[in-house]
RNA sequence: AGUGGGAUGGGGCAGUCUGGAGUGCCCGCCGGGCUCAUAACCCGGAGGUCGGUAGUUCAAAUCUACCUCCCACUACCA
């Protein structure tokens, strides 16, 4: 028996699981389960990073102990796995001082006896958020501030004497144990992104911090309790501690035979964890599984649904193996891919209902009604034979994708399989026979319920609850791989009753077209020049809901004295957004045409607080619209009109109108 | 503007690494068949110079160079 030993990257705990997390462990899950098909040995470690200063701070702001948060979020991840049928040998929590310390200990002291630990004093730029050092370069100026260009949020400078790693010792042996494939980084193009990365050599990288600023959570240093260790230095040896290691024990399992991990986090696994490894002797893990990242269909579906981007709530909504079948279906394996609930509607009714539920179901109720739930006699004809060996042909290539880690592409050679059933069915026309030549209608039944059979075992890596049932329905025990393609179904024995595996889904409706953007007349009474932009006005408008304060790039198009007191449209549901540290409460909207003209559209016949509208919508404006969504709104001026998506726009009964663009569009 | 990802019959996507007749999947359209099945299934058809240009090659959707357009994150666009 052969072990395999895969493991998901440890999330941070700091907030609630996501569906990139969904993602990563469902892919993880459909390997681990092919393996236990292939009565490989298998061992699923999975877990939660509970040493990260960023759960420090997410329980100050909560005001309950950063032990109280892990356990909290933990319990969430857990139960995220449960849900979703992620069927994981172990957990790990790497806050637990029995199971992970003593581990990461041991590996800190082989790499400093090895000489590859040093001290080291540091000053540098740091980002809270991030957990790591950045150069100025790779930093956002504002004022005398460097900023994080993840957490926008000020850099601190930071000085102390820290414990370094020697990175910069094993710059030619990661290259040739990843270019050789020795450690194998798919797909290749994470793997010569990584290369180049390291050619452009590797710096040593600070491993420890002071207690302070670790807020005393963490694992200390051996021999020096005022350091804690860097958060990764300790979470990746998580794929040691979690299969006992230091106990001899984890030999049963090590080296890694897959690390998964999302796209975010390659160089810690590509260059770091490797080194430590051979710093402290012990074998690489032989491959590293590198996925996209999700993105989410457009921010509006999100908002008016509400509830999507919650992987526990879409769960519930959802059943796992249809939200499973798309992810693994829809989103490249190893690309970015992107998540929408109206694709996963079609997809669960047109592949799984339509061709492999449907195939399942007439089988089983012609079964059911024809043969009494027994299994019948059969004698193959030679085009029985020939489907049946094309069908073990696709089984072959089925095998070869798995085991390159091609999740998708195998799905789709599955999908096959139960396609080129259903055209067996249809082709032979088993309602026929069953009136004329009972007999061959009973060969047709017995190969179509092997080859049901066969997609129980095929989809159970990928669907196991749609797998569970089809052995159900069929009355067995679930088979394992070795059983694919074989007519092994046992004549007479009896079958259990046809059960629906997926349900249909309702479509979405398309929502009722209403107008979302609030427009409103106001006045501008105030105006003056943005101090720290050269294009920027600041100017504060009279409303009808009182003042605002709004900033806009005109400054090269009006001088003060044109705007003041001028009556505009102003977008009052807009987001309110600092620009160069003025919060702009909404904006004004200008024309402009394809030469570059501007024209601040003018309401002096208008009052301040009427409602600019689009005849015969409904509207139902929403509470706030971001930057992003605004831009999507397609504004457009035809004839000196104003129109949004090809709608006039009106105040009252009177058009909205420019007095110099013709044509052109609104900002 | 920077970085990343795209451009493949009407829509949505695979295929591109490892070049070999435009192959494939889901939807839509047209026509036919079937009635075992969750209005499901099966067959046939229309529809594409695989974003453009130049190159490498016996052979390019696939490799190389340049260009155009879209999307995402970022930026004195509010």
């Amino acid at each position: 028996m052969k072990k395999f030993y895969i493991t998901t990257a440890i999330p941070y705990v700091n907030a609630a699981p996501h569906l990139g997390h969904i993602l990563e462990y469902v892919q993880t899950d459909v390997i681990a389960r092919y393996h236990r098909l292939k009565e490989d040995d298998v061992f699923f470690l999975t877990g939660a990073d509970e040493n990260s200063l960023k759960n420090v701070q997410a329980a100050e702001k909560l005001g309950i102990t950063t032990k109280e948060l892990c356990n909290i979020n933990t319990a969430i991840f857990i139960e995220a796995c449960n849900k979703y049928n992620i069927l994981y040998n172990h957990f790990i929590r790497t806050s637990n001082e029995e199971e992970h310390f003593p581990g990461v200990k041991q590996i800190w002291n082989l790499c400093y006896e090895n000489g590859d630990i040093y001290k080291k004093k540091y000053k540098g730029l740091y980002c809270v958020g991030c957990e790591c050092f950045y150069k100025e370069d790779e930093l956002e100026k504002q004022g005398d501030n460097y900023i994080c260009p993840e957490h926008k949020k000020p850099v601190e400078i930071i000085e102390e004497e820290n414990y370094f790693f020697k990175l910069s010792n094993y710059q030619n042996k990661l290259i040739e144990l990843i270019g050789n494939d020795i450690y194998k980084i798919i797909p290749e193009s994470r793997k010569n992104e990584i290369i180049s990365f390291i050619e452009k050599g590797l710096e040593d990288f600070s491993i420890s911090r002071s207690k302070e600023r670790a807020h005393g959570w963490g694992i200390p240093v051996p021999n020096d309790e005022s350091q804690i260790m860097y958060v990764w230095y300790d979470a990746l040896s998580n794929y040691l501690t979690g299969i006992g290691y230091p106990n001899d024990k984890y030999k049963n399992w090590w080296p890694a035979d897959i690390h998964v991990i999302g796209k975010g986090i390659t160089r810690f696994h590509a260059i770091y964890w490797p080194a430590m490894l051979l710093s402290a002797g012990i074998e690489l893990p032989k491959n590293l599984f590198v996925h996209g990242y999700i993105t989410i269909e457009g921010e509006k579906m999100s908002k008016s649904l509400g509830n999507i981007k919650d992987p526990l709530k879409l769960v519930d909504k959802y059943s796992r193996d249809s939200i499973r079948y798309y992810l693994l279906s829809g989103i490249p394996t190893f690309l970015d891919g992107d998540f929408s609930e109206s694709r996963l509607i079609e997809t669960n009714n047109n592949e799984l209902v339509a061709n492999l539920g449907n195939l399942v179901n007439r089988t089983m109720v012609f079964a059911n009604r024809y043969f009494d739930s027994t299994i019948p006699e059969y004698n193959l004809n030679e085009k029985d034979e020939e489907f049946i060996k094309n069908q073990k042909q696709i089984h072959k290539d089925i095998e070869e994708k798995l085991n390159e880690n091609k999740i998708r592409e195998a799905l789709d050679k599955i999908m096959l399989i139960s396609r080129n059933s259903n055209q067996y069915f249809q082709e032979n026309e088993p309602w026929k026979e069953a009136k004329e030549n009972k007999k061959r209608c009973g060969t047709i039944i017995y190969v179509l319920l092997n080859q049901v059979k066969d997609l129980g075992i095929l989809i159970y890596p990928y669907l196991p609850d749609a797998g569970d049932k089809i052995f159900k329905q069929l009355n067995i025990e679930n088979k394992k791989w070795d059983e694919l393609g074989k007519l092994s179904l046992n004549i007479d024995s009896n079958l259990g009753k046809a059960e629906i595996l997926f349900n249909k889904l309702e479509e979405i409706k398309k929502d009722e077209e209403r107008q979302e953007i609030d427009l409103e007349v106001a006045q501008i009474i105030e105006i003056k020049k943005h101090p720290e932009a050269d294009k920027l006005y600041i100017e504060k408008l009279k409303t009808a809901n009182g003042e605002k304060t709004i900033v806009s790039g005109l400054v090269d198009y009006y001088s003060e004295e044109e705007l003041l007191n001028k009556k505009i449209i102003w977008v009052k549901n807009l987001k309110p957004a600092k620009l160069k540290g003025i919060l702009s409460e909404g904006m004004l909207l200008a024309a402009e045409d394809e030469e570059g003209n501007v024209e601040v559209i003018n309401c002096e016949e208008f009052e301040i607080g009427d409602k600019i509208i689009i005849q015969n919508l409904k509207q139902d404006y929403k509470k706030e619209i971001d930057f992003k969504e605004f831009q999507k709104i397609k504004f457009k001026i035809k004839n000196k009109n104003l129109f949004i998506n090809e709608k006039q726009l009106f105040i009252g009964e009177i058009p909205v109108k420019t007095v110099k663009i013709e044509n052109g569009k609104v900002s």
